[in-house]
DNA sequence: GCGGCCGATGGGATCGGTAACACGAGCCGA
DNA sequence: TCGGCTCGTGTTACCGATCCCATCGGCCGC
C-alpha cells in the first residue's frame, strides 16, 4: 500500500480511503490511484485489515456433512446472505462427530469469526463453553435444542418421524419399520427415530422394528442391507420408514432387485425431499424441508444480532421454526 | 496474551513459546502457562500471527458445486492432508461459472492464501492475470489444462468421453446418444462431450445425438427430460451416454416409467461412480474415478511446493494423472 | 477583512502476536 | 579459574492496514 501511495504522490491513508470508497477523497485523486492499483495489481491485505479494524470479516459454518444436498443447499442459502453482507464463509464439515466439531470450533475460533453457525442442538461441554465465551452471536440450526446457545432457526426431528409413521398409519399400514443410524452420532436422525416410536406407540403399533446400520451418514447401500436386515427378522413388515432419502432409495432398489412390489407389499417413506427421491421410478413419498430457507434464515439472525449489537441494542434470542411437510408420492 | 502472562509471572514472549510448545520453555514455567491459559479461556488470535509470521495457514479450495459427492469426496481428500499439515481451507463454491470463481479469487487473494486449488484449466483472462501475480503454488484438478497455471492433478475427460462410446460400441450399440449440459460452464462436462463425439466418428457412428439440457449441473430430473427430447429426436437411439451419473439415474428411471427396457431397448453409461449408480436397480455402468485421491495428490503436490519454497529449492511444477475406469455394471 | 467552517489530506499510534537478538545463570572442560 | 557453551527468558521492532486527530487551503458570511 505504501508503495502504491507513492507511485500515486500520496499517502497511505489516502490510499485506503480512497479504496473502500469513503467519499472524502477527490475524484481525480481517486482515479489516479485506481489506475495504480490497477496497474501494479494490488491487491489489499485482509489481515492487516482485520488486524486493524477488529472486524475479521468471517462467518464460521459447521455442517455435518458437504456431501448432502440438505446442508450443500442449506450452506447456499446462507453464502447468499452472507455474501451480501460483506462476510466470507469459513466452512467446516464435522462429519456427523462432536469431537470433530469441538477441534473446529476451537480452530475457527482463533480466526475470530463474526458470527458462529452450528447444525443440531447437541454439542459437547468444551464446544458449549468455547461458544459461550466467544463474543460472537451463535445460531443452531436443523433442529429445535433444549437448551439454545442463542439464536434457532430449524424444526422438531421427532415431529418429523411421527409425521411419518402417522402417514403410513392412515395409507393402512400397521406394522411399520425405521431404518436408520448408529444412536450418538446423527442426533436429529435419532430424534426422527424416537419420534418414530412414540408415535407408533400413540397409535397402537409395535415400535420395536428398528434396524440400526452403523456410524451416520447413512448410505444407499446400507439403505438395501438394511432391508435384507429388516425382513429377515421382521418378515411381516408392510412399511419402512427412513432416516433419509437416501437409505430409503437404497431399500426401494434393494426390493426391486428382490421382486418386492412397492408399495403394495412394502411402503417406504424417506425424509429430505433429495433429488433422488422425486426422480426415481416409482417417486418416494418423503418429508421435505426449505433447506435453503433455512440457511437464509439463520444467515439472517446472525446478520440481525451483529446489527444489534452495533447500535448498542440489546436484542433477545429467538427460534425460527422452519416447517416441514409430508410429501405424498408414490411409495407410501 | 499480556494479561496471561501478567497472570503468569512471565513475559508475553514467553507465553508465545508456551502455547507453540517450542520445547525451549522450562516444563515448570510452561505448566503454570497453560493452567492460565486454560483458566481464563484464553484463544489465540490466529489473524496477529498471521500478520506476525507472514503466514496466514490458509489454503483455498475452488470447486464447481458442493452438492456433489465428487467435489465433496475430492475437498475431503484435501482436508485429510491439509488438516494435518496445520492449514484451514477455505472453500469457495463457483457453481460452475467463471465469473464466479473470479470473484472468489479476488476475495479469496486478499487473505494470502498459501496455496491455491481450482477445479478444471479453463479460467477467466482476469483470474489468470490475478492467479499469476499472486505469490502461491497453484494446483488445477479435475482436468489436464493445455496451459497450467502450477501443477496438475487431472485426467482427460475427453478420453473419459471417448472411453463410454467405445465400450457402448463393444457391447454392440451403433446408436449412440448423448445427454449433458449447457457449453461455456462445465468445461470438464464439454470435453467429455466432445471425446464422445470425436470417438464416436473414429468408430464411424453418427455424432449427432446429443441432448444439451441447460446450465450445469445437471440434474436428475433433466436427465429424464432430456430422455423425452433425444427420443422424439432420434426414435432409434439405442445407448445413451450421459455427461454424469445424475443425468444417468434420471434417464433410467425416465425409460422405467416409460416401459422401455434397459439394457434391452436402451443402453445407458453415466461418469462419476455415484452412490445412485452403484445401487440403483439395474446398477449402472459408469467411469470411476478416485476422486478422494485427486483431493489428497493435490495437497500433496501444493504441500510439496510450499516445502520447495522454504527450503529454497527450484521445483517444476508436475502434472499427476489419476487414473479413471470403467465399471460394468448392468445398465450396459 | 477576518473568523470560522468545510473538504481533502497527512501523521502517528495502534491492533496482538512473533522473529531476532540480547542477556544472565549455571555448567563443563581445559 | 576462566572462557565458552547451553538453557531459559526478556526486549525491541515489526507485520499493513485503519482510527483519530491535526493541518492546510479556500470559500462563505458577516
Amino acid at each position: 500500500m505504501q508503495s502504491v501511495a507513492r507511485l500515486a504522490g500520496v499517502s497511505a491513508m489516502t490510499v485506503s480511503r480512497a479504496l473502500k470508497d469513503s467519499s472524502s477523497v477527490a475524484e481525480a485523486t481517486r482515479d489516479r490511484i485506481l489506475t495504480v492499483v490497477r496497474e501494479v495489481g494490488y491487491v489489499p491485505d485482509a489481515t492487516a485489515r482485520v488486524f486493524a479494524t477488529r472486524r475479521s470479516g468471517f462467518v464460521a459454518a459447521l455442517v455435518p456433512s458437504l456431501d448432502n444436498s440438505n446442508f450443500a443447499d442449506t450452506v447456499r442459502g446462507m453464502t447468499e446472505r452472507f455474501d451480501a453482507a460483506g462476510l466470507q464463509m469459513l466452512i467446516g464439515d464435522t462429519e456427523y462427530s462432536l469431537e470433530r466439531e469441538e477441534e473446529l470450533v476451537a480452530a475457527f475460533l482463533m480466526r475470530r469469526p463474526e458470527a458462529i453457525v452450528l447444525t443440531g442442538g447437541v454439542h459437547s461441554d468444551r464446544t458449549r463453553r468455547l461458544l459461550e465465551s466467544a463474543d460472537a452471536p451463535i445460531v443452531e440450526t436443523w433442529d429445535l435444542p433444549a437448551r439454545p446457545l442463542g439464536d434457532v432457526v430449524g424444526f422438531s426431528n421427532e415431529a418429523a418421524g411421527a409425521a411419518m409413521v402417522r402417514h403410513l398409519h392412515a395409507v393402512g399400514r400397521r406394522r411399520p419399520g425405521f431404518v436408520g443410524g448408529a444412536t450418538n452420532f446423527d442426533t436429529r436422525g435419532a430424534e426422527r427415530r424416537a419420534g418414530f416410536k412414540k408415535a407408533a406407540r400413540a397409535l397402537g403399533l409395535a415400535a420395536d422394528r428398528v434396524v440400526l446400520v452403523g456410524r451416520p451418514p447413512v448410505t444407499m447401500d446400507q439403505g438395501a442391507e438394511a432391508l435384507d436386515a429388516m425382513l429377515a427378522r421382521w418378515p411381516v413388515v408392510d412399511a419402512i420408514a427412513c432416516v433419509s432419502d437416501l437409505s430409503a432409495f437404497g431399500v426401494l432398489a434393494q426390493c426391486q432387485r428382490r421382486g418386492i412390489d412397492v408399495p403394495g407389499r412394502i411402503a417406504i417413506a424417506g425424509f429430505g425431499d433429495f433429488d433422488v427421491a422425486r426422480c426415481c421410478h416409482p417417486r418416494l413419498t418423503t418429508i421435505a424441508v426449505d433447506c435453503a430457507a433455512i440457511g437464509r434464515a439463520a444467515a439472517d439472525a446472525a446478520l440481525g444480532a451483529l446489527a444489534a449489537r452495533k447500535e448498542g441494542r440489546r436484542r433477545r434470542s429467538a427460534t425460527v421454526e422452519i416447517p416441514f411437510r409430508l410429501v405424498v408420492r408414490e411409495t407410501a
